[in-house]
DNA sequence: AGGTGCTACTGAACCGGTTTAGTAAGAGTT
DNA sequence: AACTCTTACTAAACCGGTTCAGTAGCACCT
């Protein structure tokens, strides 16, 4: 079996508390002491035992993550994979680990969070695609699970946050297609529950708004290709249609470009589009899609490392601001037609 | 606190030993007596604690996945998150957990095994993206560390498989291109160390063969966009260009299409493209694209599956055997130009 | 010299289960 | 009636740490 701290202590003649003591740092035991029993450890080859150090100290030294999204449209998603290594680089060096779980069916979510909690798999859990009045942040007041969120919910929250800014991007896109000279920007959001949904639909509709211009194009849809699809064919169904369409992320912009080329039309000539998240497809699109492109990687080693501050007690209390995605321009965006038809 | 053994004790009057034998229906207690024990445990809303079960049945009730896969191609693969949420399904069930690694830098995969079984955090693991003489193998077998492959590995292997056939859906995909009447079928395959690229290439080639065509036009690419781009523009440079093009994923196939499209040809009328795994944006491209569809959902559920077994020693040691993904035709595949150029 | 306070440590309890060794009661055997 | 065997249970050890209560030894104060 592997080493104890009792062979420790028998090996440096002292008792089991003095070499707990001595290994944790803590005062009492004198330094002479102290460094006899971390040499006799490292000879030994011990290591803490997780399990036990568990059991005694309650805590699980890990973290959770609750991905509730349908797995069919989280596989199209480029962020979280990158957004979970991110994670891992900060918890792999402090000892943690990282608990996955995937609610896929309505209502399993809170099921997920009461089972972590109720089985004390993970010390606390990083919140992520925030939600209008969500329920998650009662959820886990009442159930005391420590937690930090992806931007700061719209509603109050005792949580850390650590923000990344969804409307600077988007403002930036929707001002370059004016600086281009369109007048009849639409936007396809995601579903208007999440907070970075509705700022994005914000920032566009801000932006226009700013310029005299009407944000009055705007179609709600999931993120996912189909529904990209669709949205896309009612615009352009409209009397008045666009000629430039911000879409939420990568996966609906790619599926509204494909369908507009379908119907004859040539992008960017005919009409614009720009996507949000710079997936690495994006610039290999023909064209190469106009996008934003954020940095999850970034934001999940810094929300764990929010998380890890806080457990430890050395959380000083303020957001986490990290550096808002940047626009990219490509081949997707160009000047509105000199003749737009009707 | 919660409610312990203990508490269950005393108010069944009997002893902690009685309590633990009842509630693991162990023998040792009479009917009559683990009924009431049960009942009282019910009543007080007893449940077990993970981490002293952790501690006395040395067991971390958790399964282990190390993904190792630079983040940036991770984030474009479909296949992780369907296969998480399928693992998911199973385990959630049964009370374990899933802790999800990334192994990011080379190196990094060998020392996340390692500490898996150092801190004791799994009772196994799921090995996915099997590779020639794969190393986990033997470093798996050292650590004693139980395991499902998924796809029997080309080295001997003493843990179960879950297999899932690439080879029927790439014969299928190549037949069908040569029954329409092309003859210079080119394949962009994966890193041709990993088992799959390299039985996806060998069905191409084997299914070419059997038709008297030779298995020449080959590029390994690394299943991401920017590769996939390359190898694309070297086929299309070559003196003899292929007039179809089998892609081993979809993500190459993707950016393969939008180079061709942006070189002035046509799909499917100059070329013919098709891809593999069936992505959710696959059939939303312009033309859609002729793909081939895993079932990675499935493949999670049942690897998570057969592991448990194994580890509660119910395996009976033969592989499972998937249904084989199936060839979806859409319209990146038609006959070939009448005239093709050269 | 006696009291106080601090340091450095020990021994034991504790976390909440599992598991082993031991035992009392009853049935069966001869 | 004495012996063995089984059943049903208890007490205690154990997993490997953390932490609390207690104590010996020494310095300092008055």
């Amino acid at each position: 079996m592997a080493v104890t701290i009792s062979d420790v202590a028998r090996a440096a003649g002292v008792s089991k508390g003095a070499v707990s003591y001595a290994l944790n740092g803590q005062t009492g035991v004198s330094d002479e002491t102290r460094r006899r029993i971390l040499s006799t450890a490292k000879d030994l080859g011990w290591t803490p035992s997780l399990r036990a150090r568990s059991l005694s100290s309650s805590k699980a030294y890990a973290l959770g993550l609750v991905v509730a999204r349908n797995p069919k449209l989280l596989g199209t998603d480029p962020f979280f994979p990158s957004f979970i290594a991110g994670i891992e680089t900060t918890l792999a060096d402090q000892g943690f680990s990282l608990v996955l779980t995937v609610a896929a069916r309505q209502g399993a979510e809170e099921a997920s969070y009461r089972r972590l909690v109720h089985e004390g798999r993970v010390d606390g859990v990083i919140l992520s695609d925030m939600r209008a009045e969500d329920s998650r942040i009662p959820l886990l007041l009442e159930l005391g699970l420590p937690a930090v969120t992806l931007n700061r919910p719209s509603t109050p929250s005792p949580f850390p946050a650590v923000c990344m800014d969804d409307t600077e991007g988007i403002s930036n896109a929707v001002q370059h297609l004016i600086d281009l000279g369109h007048t009849r920007i639409a936007h396809v959001g995601g579903p208007q529950h999440y907070v970075h949904s509705r700022s994005r639909r914000d920032a566009w509709a801000d932006t226009l708004e700013r310029s005299g211009l009407e944000a009055e194009l705007f179609i709600e849809a999931d993120f996912g290709a189909q529904q990209g699809t669709d949205a896309t064919a009612r615009l352009i169904d409209m009397d008045r249609k666009p000629t430039a369409i911000v879409y939420a992320n990568d996966i609906m912009a790619t599926a509204g470009q494909s369908y507009l080329q379908q119907q004859g039309l040539s992008i960017p000539d005919d009409i614009s589009v720009t996507g949000y998240d710079n997936t690495e497809f994006a610039q290999y699109l023909n064209p190469a899609l106009t996008s934003i492109g954020s940095d999850p990687l970034l934001w999940g080693s810094t929300a764990a490392q929010v998380l890890l501050n806080q457990l430890g007690g050395k959380h000083d209390g303020d957001d986490v601001i990290l550096p808002a995605p940047q626009l990219i321009i490509r081949g997707s965006t160009a000047k509105p037609p000199a003749n737009p038809s009707k």
